[in-house]
DNA sequence: AATGAATGAGCCTTCATTCAT
DNA sequence: CATGAATGAAGGCTCATTCAT
């Protein structure tokens, strides 16, 4: 006598299920071509519960940005973060590895997300917000790389463009269909290449002044 | 004091009008955002001339992808193949350079098409298109890439996507408001930024069985 | 002072008030020339509720056709099927009567599906649909024909559009606007015309092999 | 060097050229399913010809209306008032033949200009000045009625408009697909069938007092 | 709190109609 | 005159959003 949909439920949730609906749709059909009667349907919920749980459908959008951008910090910082976890060794360049290894850890198992995040939002009236989760990651990246190869952040900064750049391009490549199957976790297979390719140009700027 | 609006065109000249306007318009809002009439008021024409002159806004969109993937491609063939111009070695490198120079250049010059080829979102019935459209840029980079580094096509790609996508990043950083000024034009210092960054990876991989 | 508009009805009720409003814009305008609007403004409701209660406007036209010829098929079936009701004596002529009377009477009464049904032009891709409707009813006056004549339903076909023909006709007179008022009902005076007219010749038809 | 179609033609009959095109299309596609493209298609002209011989839309309508209606009228005149022509009676049974007769082989000959006339136009705006074609033609025959019947006209009249329905109902019937193939002319066929039923009902009628 | 029902606004598309050549 | 090119005005349909239960 109690139907999943119709049982009352905490706030937050509904809200999450609200949000994971959306972000599926979002990704799936993009911003304009979801419709809050998919994301309705998705999250097995009623058109109302969607607005009274997630707003409006720009504010819904703009959470599931605020969300996924979020997620993908923190996950980056948190795997930044941790000391060489006895590995190996812990110069500059592994360094480099597992910040790679955290961005596309985060991506690869969030690819909704980063769909939403990346490849649907780049239009129109969100632009400025993505733009600004964008940067934010950059910033933190420009940050990393001016403490790993000396001088200024703000001079770093093409280079850490560069380099999410290539991770995004790199991340493309892996979530399209035809890559080879590996054991090893994507994510390590990802930041191995992107290391080979980056860092002997990165090591040789360590010497010049930026 | 000339009345655009009711003037009679050649139709080439219209169509070039609203080939231009959809472009810039599916470039900003997307392919579900923008609507006709937003293109139609960019191109100063009324709606039934859109439709006149580009079709169906599906047919519009997938004329604009053919004729941007065709100006970048037609740019980046002329720009590399045209043979070492004198201006110094022609080994791997400078060829990389030159290579990345023409992206640079088309994509600085023409940011739209760029746009609506590489960061639309591929959704619905046109992903297939601008897939192909992407892939065929990638693509190319990767032919470029196997011929100098040695190795498959299929080998290079994702170094392709890696390189694609840290020059869209420096792309990104360069079109973003605060970047020094320079006398060079923007392609030379970017093609240079990017090839300082990969090339030493790219060599060390020459040596490798990619 | 009660808004009928923003007021919660149930959907067959509001089916029904579509329904209701699709067959008199129907009839009045044609499928083409009736448009949506014109059949929510008359149904008292929007836009969207004609197409959430009739679906498309081709779905609707159906259901108006399906509507109509089942009500006209029943009607007259019903009248014909009721045998001698004591009022008068049982043979041929009296059945020819009373079916003509039932005709007229179901025709009088829902003017607006017959016209749908029998006069609407049968263009496009309803043609096949509407004919169906119409000679579902010819077809049941040429059976009739035939079981009081004798011969085959075929052969009393040209009879029976002639006949339906003929009562067209003479509803059109009575519909116009001069007549004799008269006390009885419509359907009786009418019935008794027509049955004076046609009653000798199809008589003497009994006779001779159709 | 004389292309055909923008050879300057006499008024007249470029206004025929479009005439006979627009009564083709209106026949196929209705007055709202007719478009002036098909129109102007059809009779070979270009679009602003059609409007500079044929007005618009309405006008052509009203106009294939008029034509047919006259020609139908005419038809009908002519073939009532040629006298017994020498090949049978010439009592009133026979003249209602020819009547009938005429009838039939104007609107079988005319199978388009029929349609138009009383399959298309009975709707919307239109709907009055067929109505007004109509009873030209209802009066005449209830002229003719009066004259072989006696009584007055206005009583002649619900007897006319029952006898062409009639007609229009076996008209209706043999432009349908199935019926038998007869070497004799249709209009012949379709007068003796038509008199055949009537004829007896009416020729009783002239004893009574109408 | 949760939802079925309702709607205003907008979008894609086409058509009747008219300039300008 | 005849026409290719252009457009204002609908029309069919859908969507984001909100009542009323």
């Amino acid at each position: 006598m109690t139907p999943t949909a119709r049982r009352r439920l905490a706030p937050e949730v509904r809200r999450r299920q609200v949000l994971d609906a959306a972000i599926a749709v979002f990704s799936e059909e993009g911003l304009h071509g979801a419709s809050m009667d998919a994301i309705a349907a998705r999250a097995g919920v009623s058109k109302p519960s969607v607005y009274a749980h997630g707003g409006t459908k720009d504010e819904l959008f703009a959470a599931c940005l605020a969300r996924e951008a979020e997620r993908l910090m923190t996950a980056m910082t948190t795997a930044v973060g941790s000391a060489g976890d006895g590995e190996g060794p812990d110069d500059a360049e592994a360094r480099l590895f597992r910040a790679l290894r955290a961005f596309f850890h985060a991506v690869t198992t969030h690819r909704q997300g980063w769909t939403v995040l990346y490849r649907q939002a780049s239009t129109g009236e969100f632009a400025g917000r993505v733009d600004a989760a964008r940067r934010a990651i950059v910033r933190r990246a420009a940050e990393l790389l001016a403490a790993e190869l000396g001088g200024s952040v703000e001079a770093a900064e093409p280079v850490a463009h560069t380099l999410v750049g290539a991770a995004e391009g790199l991340t493309d490549w892996w979530l399209g269909t035809e890559h080879p199957a590996t054991d090893e976790p994507p994510a390590d297979v990802l930041a191995r290449m992107l290391t080979a390719v980056v860092w002997p140009g990165l090591d040789r700027l360590r010497a010049l002044p930026m």
